[in-house]
DNA sequence: GTCTATACTCTGATAGAC
DNA sequence: GTCTATCAGAGTATAGAC
């Protein structure tokens, strides 16, 4: 591939990835993705053949940066509080710099379930060494005893609602932009300090 | 409208729903609509005139479901701890029996943020109180002080997220279905028990 | 590699008979 | 109210020139 064609095919990426991203894969357009591209619809087909193909592509490569920081951090050695703190941080600080990807997957999780299972499998999260030090922490009397899976779920749970709801939060709680942006940055000391009150002895 | 008229209506809406909800909005075929109907497209159109109207009128439907018994139990006067603890029950119960609706409402959500407000336009769930019970309590020693719009968030969103979610959490714990059953059935001591220790003093 | 032009398919919507 | 038949438009995909 030539560096011409390298530019093309990345630009042709990014631009799929931003369509598929807001209108979902059907809403999605190839003549959008081309035409943010600045190229037009043949040559997506030179390059992707499909928007099947096109859309594996992009999903894929979202799917490959939505887990390994977090694995890495769940499998360092830190205690766990600062474990959680840490991992409410770098989450919510991602979530910031990509506030669509969540109600995407979960969009293409609902609509494309057969699909989503080739990305996953298991992602290589392994949540029995984070189940281990909760069971060692707690019998050191540091915690009170939790399942990891519930744990787990929950501090991602809280994350990541703001973000996939957003229009219904900011209404109930009557917030203009501003004030919303000024609650999704609050949210990370209360998220911290929400969970670590509730697993204190 | 004759009695047939109206069986045919509401036959088309609770197909429509099924459609609309599994597939989103762009996704849904009228044809499928009308098959599960039992009835032509022409007959749809004769009804509800176009896919637009169709949805609109399944999604308010949906909608109007919503909020009404979270709002109901919110303002009710029993203490803090009973109304988390019932909050999360019935609302879990709720999902169990439509686990498809959150996916649906973040996927409208989404994809056509701007045909949502009129539905919701604060739904009537009126946050005050709830903020004004907390303090209450909380200036009585029962609880420590947080603030309702955090509160609520993480509650709805630990109930909602093993939903959404649900082949990404479990794939990452490796439950089978069974066990994803009696996973989301213990979560709801799982989640009051997690919320009322975080509140304690 | 990139373009224009076009083929083909799918789908929402309508016409008109009964 | 319900049906069959059909239209019109949109959208994916391809052919072929450069």
């Amino acid at each position: 591939m030539t560096i011409a064609g390298e530019h093309t095919e990345n630009q042709i990426l990014t631009s799929a990835r931003d369509v598929f991203i807001a209108k979902g894969y059907e809403g999605a357009r190839m003549q959008e993705i081309a035409d943010r591209a600045g190229i037009n619809k043949a040559l997506l087909h030179y390059y992707f053949r499909s928007k099947e193909n096109l859309f594996d592509a992009v999903f894929s490569e979202v799917a490959s940066h939505l887990f390994p920081a977090m694995k890495q951090l769940l499998e360092s050695d830190l205690g766990l509080k600062e474990k959680i703190t840490f991992f409410v941080k770098i989450y919510l600080k991602a979530l910031n710099e990509n506030p669509y990807i969540p109600a995407f997957v979960i969009n293409t999780l609902n609509t494309n379930p057969d699909g989503f299972l080739k990305y996953i499998k298991k992602a290589g999260v392994n949540p029995l060494l984070l189940q281990k030090q909760i069971e060692d922490e707690a019998g050191r009397g540091l915690i009170r005893a939790v399942k990891a899976e519930h744990l787990l779920v929950n501090i991602i749970a809280m994350c990541i609602f703001p973000f996939v709801a957003r229009p219904i939060v900011q209404n109930i709680f009557e917030m203009n932009d501003e004030e919303y942006r000024f609650y999704l940055e609050s949210r990370e000391t209360e998220i911290i300090d929400f969970v670590l009150k509730s697993i204190r002895l």
